[in-house]
This record gives C-alpha cells, structure tokens and sequence, in this order.
DNA sequence: CTTCCTGCAAAGAGTTTGCATCAAA
DNA sequence: TTTGATGCAAACTCTTTGCAGGAAG
C-alpha cells in the first residue's frame, strides 16, 4: 500500500511520515496518536511518539490532517478530512463517520447571517445508536 | 445577578457553585477553567482551581455545561449549551456564536439515514470574519 | 449533626522540547 | 554534503486526586 495524498512542499518524505499518513488513511475513525504508534508496531514499524505527535501537528498545519477531541474527552484524536464529522453512540461510545456532511449546504447561509468567509467546519453529533437502542 | 438555571438535583448549592456559573452565564464565548478563575478573582472571588475543574466537570455530566476544544488547542473551554456551535476566524481567532443553528434541520435526515437517535450535536466552523477580510 | 464540598499540595496523563545522531535530497 | 528529521529522556501544561478542615442542609 502506498499513500495517495499529495505531500506538503518543504518537508521531507520520510519512511516515518509515509507510514504515519497509511495509518491514518486505513483508519476507519479519528484515532489518538497512541493508536498510531500501536497500529504501527503491529506492522513491525518502530516510531518514538513524539515523531508521530511532531508530524500529526505538522500535518494538522498542513491541513492534510483535522485534530478532533471526541465527546469532549483528554487525547486528542487524528484522521484525514474526510473523517471530520461524525456520530458518537452515547451509550456504547461507537463512531460512525458522517458522509457527505449535510452541513456544507449552508455555507452560503453562514456566510451572509456572520459575514466570514467560510473555508472549513466539523460536526459531531450525538446519539443512540440502533444496537444499542434494541 | 442570580443565576436562571436550575441547579441539579442532588448537590449543594455552594456559593462556589453559583459563582461559577454566573461567569458561564455572563460569557459571550466558551471559555477555559483559567478564565472562569481569573474573573471570579476581579469579582473578589477566590475559588481553587480543582474546585472549578471538579464542578464544571459535574455540570458537563448534568448536561448544564458544553466541554469543547476550540480550533484543536489544548485547554478545554467551557460554555452553557446554546453557545455550543460557533465560527471562528482562522486569522484572528475570533469567535461568533452561531443562533439558531441551521443544523437542527438535519436531525431527521441522519436519523434516516444512520439509525441513531440523535440527541445532541455541536457544530464548529472555519473561516474568516468581515474585520480579517478587509 | 451529618454528609458533601472545598482548598491545598501532590500526582497523573498527554504532549512538547532539547540535543545528539541519522538520513533525505 | 547539508539540513531537516528522528529518538530518547526530560520538561511542561493541563487536569485530576487524596486528604483534612469547613459549610450546606
């Protein structure tokens, strides 16, 4: 497996950044910096947690990566874009990834109600899930 | 001032208490447990710090309080319920709450879609605001 | 009075940083 | 060869916890 994202400009590719970035892409969810330097090691890849934390960070600036705290707990958790927004069970603690976020429909509408030019959101939404409703 | 809200069953009503949530109260924006401290200190107020952690955490588990990581930074900022969903100017930091979020329209839609039962949600947007443009 | 709450100080967890070594370009 | 990146360990910051004294009901 290789990455298919475009590497920021400036930096440079190591074997580090290359695997942190395939973690991130097979993860489902956002996933802690913990997860990573696990996901890692069971694939025989060795990183300290302070490269995964400085490139999280780096990636986070880049904007190839958004930095979430789910319902509001202490670690920090990481995934690409396109894993922003999502639902929490709040009885199991189950995460599924919202697709296409409804919420991009009202852009414009934000946009002459505040005034901002607006260039990013995340969404988290609370709720029973089916299993744990049954 | 007196708070409006009614207090949880089931604790005192400590002065403590109710000094720390008139600050939530009387904030525009959510804010950290350092700023609940310090403007409890120009009201005169000393409260520890633990004793804020602890009793913001309480309300956060009563439903009373909204516990958010603005723009991904570290500290945890705190605020009543309807100042949970806001945009925030990338460039100044800025932060406008938004009313009457557009978001509650979609409950129906992701609970046809995902399942859940949705209960709750919390909405945080980017962009940059009328003053960062011109 | 009884029980819960507070303040203080110390501990804990997650994250960041300094520095010598290593590897990408 | 040059300069940025890594690994390790130590440092830091925010947050939580234990415990003795204090106040709400």
């Amino acid at each position: 497996m290789s990455s298919k994202l475009k590497f920021p400009e400036g930096y440079r590719l190591t074997k580090q950044r290359k695997a942190i970035l395939e973690i991130l892409e097979n993860a489902e969810i956002p996933i802690t910096a913990e997860d990573v330097f696990f996901r890692l090691k069971e694939n025989k890849i060795n990183i300290s947690l302070s490269t995964i934390y400085r490139n999280l960070e780096m990636l986070c600036k880049e904007g190839l990566v958004i930095k979430s705290y789910v319902m509001g707990k202490d670690k920090a958790r990481f995934a690409l874009p396109d894993k922003k927004n999502y639902l929490i069970c709040e009885s199991c603690g189950k995460i599924v990834i919202i697709d296409n976020c409804p919420f991009d429909k009202f852009k414009e509408e934000l946009k002459q109600v505040y005034g901002f030019d607006i260039t990013g959101h995340s969404v988290e939404v609370y709720g029973i899930c089916p299993d744990c409703k049954s």
